[in-house]
DNA sequence: AACTATATTGGTAACGTTGTCATTTATAAT
DNA sequence: ATTATAAATGACAACGTTACCAATATAGTT
């Protein structure tokens, strides 16, 4: 349409409304304090006009903007997407927006993307996991706004976290692993086990195989992403060593959904040749027959939550007693073991 | 840390450095034509007081945000996350970032999310869909940067669209199912066809079989969100009216993942009784036995063409001679027809 | 040496809003 | 009617940067 014209400002709406300019501003972000006339004029004008708010120019005076920062490790993932939506849904409402990087499960990136996000004197911050470099902790010290770090909770927060105990849930799986009967248990992994929550898991799980007295027989970590097909190639070197596995803990589902196919194609009785289990509670868990044994997390319930902790202290509340909030996840148990 | 402190600002950087504050900002903002001497002295003094960039203060100056808007309807979705990661990957290196907002396939909550966006003043905005409210094509037709619509392009796009042919991949399918011999062909559908995508792709399909000589059977859209669940349902409903269908198309894989799964529970022998199709395909629909019979839609590819096609403009490069294109998609055929 | 073109630096004035303080008007209390 | 108090409005400056234009230094030409 007419995009040479310059967009109507303040200054215009409260020239055609005969206030001034910030009488104009006070309407326009609903200030305390306005009569009712007041309110009516300016607001018409601004209609007539077609004003729209520059926040850009109102975060400058206020100091700080009404983004969130949001670093997640990929999208084309079983767990962030839910993330991201339980975060947005709990901005809904608010005049908060997520801007949202991706790492790629690199460390360089992440604090590329952070110092670049801090340019935008973001509102809040929320990124995962508890590890992170030295200079993106540093940042992150020095922002003044909320932070939460989510998924993870074995280990310390910065300001705030959400999430899960890794630790439980390798001890979860191992104990009913065990308490199955399988005493000859391997493990897949994926990503070159790079995001660290999955080797905490597998930490947990070994330490507690150990501890039941029948220790990890074999492991496998593929440097690839997950996926169903690395599952069925995860699963294809572990059982080709020849060591008599009659269990294996997968990365995640995905991993774990790929090598009971595998199985269902190559003759190997699930679960009782081989006994499978998975990670994330995935809708396909349930759907597939057998069930897929899993633990489900609660990820949208997370992102909801870190959502919400952020909005809240923008509000002005204070910050929360409990700073790390431990999430509930649930062994389910299916066919699979 | 210090929290207390005010931030360093260019004057500051300025100062010790002894040079000007443009000169400074021009340093810190990479602009042809300084000296090498003058470039170290404020590198240097930058790093000593720990300066960084208000991008709020220079977008203010600047007009335009290095922020693009991308409005999506969900995250929780086969599609838009690896949608997302793809532009997030074409934005890559760039100063560009992504600002996220959900719509849940509401049109006044797309409405509401654009219209805060343009607040922000982005360099571009990407959406999914060539359907608009008039509200939302309004805003569109005022903002004077690039608009690319993502996933669809029947119709007429604001400025640019990137995307694949709903009304081909019906064709497609319609054309498959009717060479592979199948005549009593029904349709399962999800989200109350909110999305008009899966809408043109349905219209498509009918029309298809119905100008091959095999009109549609029957077709069951269910009100609720796709799932795996939602797919067995909607074939439970097709299968309970008695029509002696003999093949069905569901709007997306996770539909048809769930019908197949419900198939092999169920005693339906896939693809003798019964034949199944879905769209996009997954990853699953190739690691499933039988392989899922699908459309494999070039998403991430979309995003990034989409991403590019932004920064392109960014970077001063005219708008393209060709604003729609046109990606391709693939049959893929799989045991299941 | 005089002159032109180019590279490099600086000064000033916005950008559009809102925090702070001042002023006016309305309302309540004597 | 008068004063005290609160509600409503306004003026001004400042937020930190960069666009624009001016000035100076340097290199290249004849």
């Amino acid at each position: 349409m007419d995009n040479t014209a310059r967009k109507p400002t303040l200054k215009d709406v409260a020239a055609l409304s005969g206030v001034s300019v910030i009488s104009a501003s006070r309407v326009m972000r609903d200030a305390p304090n306005i009569s009712h006339q007041l309110r009516q004029k300016v607001e018409q004008a601004a209609v007539a006009i077609g004003y729209q708010r520059n926040r850009i120019a109102g975060s400058l005076r206020g100091k700080t903007t009404d983004l969130i920062a949001v670093i997640v490790p990929s999208m084309s993932n079983d767990v962030f997407p839910n993330i991201v939506d339980g975060i947005d849904d709990a901005l809904k409402g608010s005049s908060l927006r997520l801007v949202l990087g991706m790492t790629k499960y690199d460390d360089t990136s992440e604090e590329a993307i952070l110092r670049d996000m801090l340019t935008w004197n973001p509102a809040g911050v929320i990124l995962s996991g508890l590890e992170h470099s030295d200079n993106t902790k540093e940042m992150l010290a020095d922002f003044s706004g909320p932070i939460v770090q989510v998924m993870d909770i074995d280990g310390d927060a910065i300001d705030m976290a959400v999430g899960i105990s890794m630790q439980e849930a390798g001890v979860l799986i191992a104990q009913h692993l065990f308490a199955r009967g399988y005493r000859r248990i391997g493990y897949v992994g994926a990503w070159g086990e790079r995001p660290t929550r999955s080797l905490k898991r597998r930490l947990a799980f070994e330490a507690e195989l150990a501890r039941l007295g029948a220790p990890i027989i074999a492991s496998v970590i593929l440097d690839q992403a997950s996926s169903m097909q690395g599952g069925a190639d995860g699963l294809k070197q572990l059982l080709a060593r020849n060591l008599g596995i009659d269990a294996v803990f997968f990365a995640n589902d995905d991993l774990a959904m790929g090598a009971l196919f595998y199985c269902q194609t190559h003759g190997i009785s699930v679960p009782h040749d081989l006994a499978l289990a998975g990670y994330n509670g995935l809708e396909i868990c349930h759907s597939i027959t057998p069930h897929l044994t899993t633990i489900a997390t609660p990820r949208y319930e997370m992102g909801h939550l870190a959502g919400t902790l952020i909005r809240n202290q923008r509000n002005g509340a204070a910050s929360p007693a409990q700073k790390t909030i431990r999430m509930a996840q649930n062994l389910i148990v299916g066919g699979t073991t």
